[in-house]
DNA sequence: CCGCATACTGTACTAAAGTACAATAGACAT
DNA sequence: ATGTCTATTGTACTTTAGTACAGTATGCGG
């Protein structure tokens, strides 16, 4: 589970060159997954173990770039390596812009693409400890009430009590128990711990009305 | 002094091409400052006001990826815009995953140009703005004594003070006057705010000896 | 030697947070 | 109707944090 095989997926339209990558990978003791297509890629079941993406640039329908956007919105977590034959400055530099993981041209020197995915899967994996993170503390985070979800808001911002009593007009002894159940069910122990998990979740202090 | 005018520095050896180009920029309101070379750019003082620099790839002796990674050390904040004559990917590439802000080919559209200016004195706001309240908190750390800053530590890992106490052997009360003198000098009123605090000055919360 | 910063401690009090017993009322689903 | 969830509130108590008076000791520079 901790230690999966990464899967390199291969998305190329040249089906010789496809292939002949994917024995290159394979024989370095990766699993691989070749896609004629982007749309083929784009069927297949999100993965969740490691892995990374070598990319065609110029593919008929959808090209590279074009499945890099839709994964950007997808919020994929796997590394794209481009591969291309064709020197296109511009494309290799927007693709960069647009988080690609590096960007290579073909014929690929074999130590520099392997030394691309190794570098590709470790950011993976940093990356997915921090979605894992996150998602965990979402999680946590549903299980709040509304009301529960607005006195936690306040309580980061370092109000007091009474304070968040007075300002949504409900008494002190109320916001002790949203408190109380709020520590419970983010399961933190202190209030410096409640603000830590808010800020990994991008969440930040509320602010009052300005206009009163 | 909040709206100062950007100045464009330009560091490039052709002569010709650095005048026109400065010519240009000039004419859409930059403020211009020319470079025939890395070196003499290095020379010039540091500006700490919006800025950005249109740098030339291939020049004698300091190169600008010499010159970008010269900076990178000295934590600049400008963005740095490539212009190369020479298409030459890898060099690109290599530049984007530097931190280079773009990488245009000589020579350059205007309105390409121009778009990029904007869009890297953008990011040198965004950057300066985060560095600014950095070095904010930074300053108000430097002021707590060694033990202050320890128990500060402490305090923002969620501790009680008679556990912070009991850690350090000595006594809670000892430990509440760090803890006032702690909040006073960083200026905060809540323990919250002290946690955000800390994580924007990018300090985790301390961790007991394992080895016990 | 003296002043100052640092580190530490004490007593006694107030304020705030947390908890252990509760209870009431509305919304909504089975 | 009955039960569950949510939101609310009460009383009384304990624990923790903060503060207002302190004071002691050490080290360092002028």
């Amino acid at each position: 589970m901790s230690k999966m095989t990464p899967i390199i997926f291969i998305v190329d339209d040249d089906a010789k060159f496809r292939k002949s990558l994917a024995r290159l990978v394979k024989s370095i003791g990766y699993d691989v997954e070749e896609f004629e297509s982007a749309q083929k890629f784009l069927q297949r079941t999100i993965c969740n173990g490691p892995s990374c993406l070598l990319l065609d640039v110029r593919m008929p329908k959808v090209t590279g770039p074009d499945l890099q956007a839709e994964l950007l919105k997808r919020d994929a977590l796997s590394p794209i390596i481009f591969l291309t034959a064709h020197i296109d400055m511009n494309t290799g530099i927007k693709a960069m812009k647009d988080g690609a993981f590096d960007f290579l041209l073909k014929p690929v020197e074999e130590q520099i693409l392997f030394k691309a995915i190794e570098k590709a899967l470790n950011k993976y994996t940093r990356l997915k400890e921090k979605q894992n993170e996150i998602n965990r503390i979402k999680q946590l985070l549903s299980t709040l009430t509304p009301r529960e979800y607005e006195v936690f808001r306040w309580i980061i911002t370092g109000m007091l009590n009474k304070q968040i009593a007075y300002d949504i007009n409900i008494t002190e002894r109320t916001v002790k128990a949203h408190r109380s159940q709020i520590m419970q069910k983010l399961k933190v122990l202190s209030v410096a711990e409640l603000a830590r998990l808010a800020l990994k979740a991008g969440i930040s202090p509320a602010k009052k009305n300005p206009e009163l």
